[in-house]
DNA sequence: CATACAATGATTGTGTACAATAATGTACAC
DNA sequence: GTGTACATTATTGTACACAATCATTGTATG
């Protein structure tokens, strides 16, 4: 965790993460398509590498695949939003369940380690922002030490942030911090309800900033060109 | 449903397929190495197809993946165990509560249709057996209509599979038949209180079953020898 | 003028060759 | 005889080239 050699990640990793990264920052919006010789052009390798990266960002659920056509940012349904929301909030309350009165001061430590982060992102770097607030869900999950847990909610959130991207009015990070201050504080307590209360009505302001009625950009050219079409002569 | 045009997978696919089914009816045993040659040569397709295949195996949680030592199927700790059937408890329970009193009769068509070929099964193929009792549960999940929780369930249940392969005493089934036909039934009738008890029955049934503390084969080659390691003069 | 069809272009799917890395076998020194 | 260092071998990681497929555009025809 200090300073180890070198991880020497493979340059599919290092694509993966990269294309990830973007997503989850929002750089890269839903249904912008990823085509492999840009992206193998970008980063200077092959399109093998970009492959493999695609391949697992699809598996991530953050990536469409459709064949001999290539691969695009998913662009969660509003079905799917809720699907997902709903999914978080069963997941999530487990979390709380799990950890709350079990934190031990490391746990905490990272805890306001990450809070501090943010934090310190919040007024300079939307896009990093943004992810880091996704990220502190993530950190939660697995500080109960189960893996799949942590690997459901690191999916969910994830795709969160994509729905975000497409539906929320005020392109604005998911999170407030100080609702993250209060929760970390709950279960330091061992206040259980109280932090699983907190956590749903947390994830509730989360949802409530999604217009699932009216997708941001292109829901389909198509639904946008309708508005358009209006003024040309019949 | 019925006879569609030839779906015309990608060669990929088609191996993922076939190495999926093979690990799930157990024929393929955790901790076997998965040659990126052997499979190519046996598929008579290019290691490139392999690749593909043995990422999204990964994905699925069924392969773990060693940088520059290749692909092996995954061994799931005890440790993993417990924590994979403790999510399942939670995954299949809400699926229980979404599915009661709400199965349409076209849903039932299809539990039943599925059992039947589970009964038919069981007395003549072994592996087929196991692989359709899990994916029982996977097609509860689908009539929910929910494609994350489908996910959540259709990974779990795929690794307990390999759970089962690792630590169950008889190599056998994973469900029995007749408790699927009652909670079919339970959940027709609307009652939800016991169609979840049964399942959570079912589950744990299936959870007894493996012996957590003794690895049927290779739980590390090290953790063996140890054994061994006693009768050598010091 | 609308529709169906065919050629074209671009992009993905696949196979093969090479490079990098890790595991294994062997020889040598102590 | 034992342990270490080196050479060998096998397997994965990567790049590139070709084949297959699909979308689009242009053209002909009703």
């Amino acid at each position: 965790m200090t300073s180890d050699v070198p991880p020497k990640r493979s340059r599919a990793e290092n694509v993966y993460q990269a294309l990830r990264d973007a997503i989850l920052e929002q750089n890269l919006k839903p249904g912008t398509k990823l085509s492999e010789d840009v992206i193998a052009g970008e980063f200077k390798v092959s399109r093998t590498s970009v492959r493999a990266a695609l391949q697992q960002l699809r598996g991530d659920g953050l990536v469409d695949h459709q064949a001999n056509r290539g691969a695009f940012v998913a662009e969660p349904s509003a079905e799917n939003a809720r699907d997902i929301f709903s999914l978080r909030r069963m997941l999530e309350s487990e979390v709380i369940r799990r950890l709350a009165g079990n934190l031990k001061p490391d746990d905490v430590k990272r805890l306001r380690k990450h809070v501090e982060q943010e934090e310190r992102a919040r007024p300079v770097n939307g896009p990093l922002s943004i992810r880091l607030a996704g990220e502190f869900h993530i950190l939660l999950a697995e500080l109960t030490g189960s893996q799949v847990l942590t690997r459901f909610v690191s999916e969910t959130v994830s795709r969160s942030s994509l729905i975000l991207a497409r539906f929320a009015r005020l392109h604005s990070s998911e999170c407030a911090v100080d609702e993250h201050v209060r929760i970390i504080a709950a279960l330091q307590a061992g206040d259980a309800s109280t932090a699983e209360a907190l956590m749903l009505h947390h994830l509730e302001s989360v949802a409530v900033r999604a217009d699932l009625r009216a997708p941001n950009s292109d829901g389909d050219t198509a639904a946008i060109l309708k508005r358009y079409a209006r003024a040309l002569p019949t």
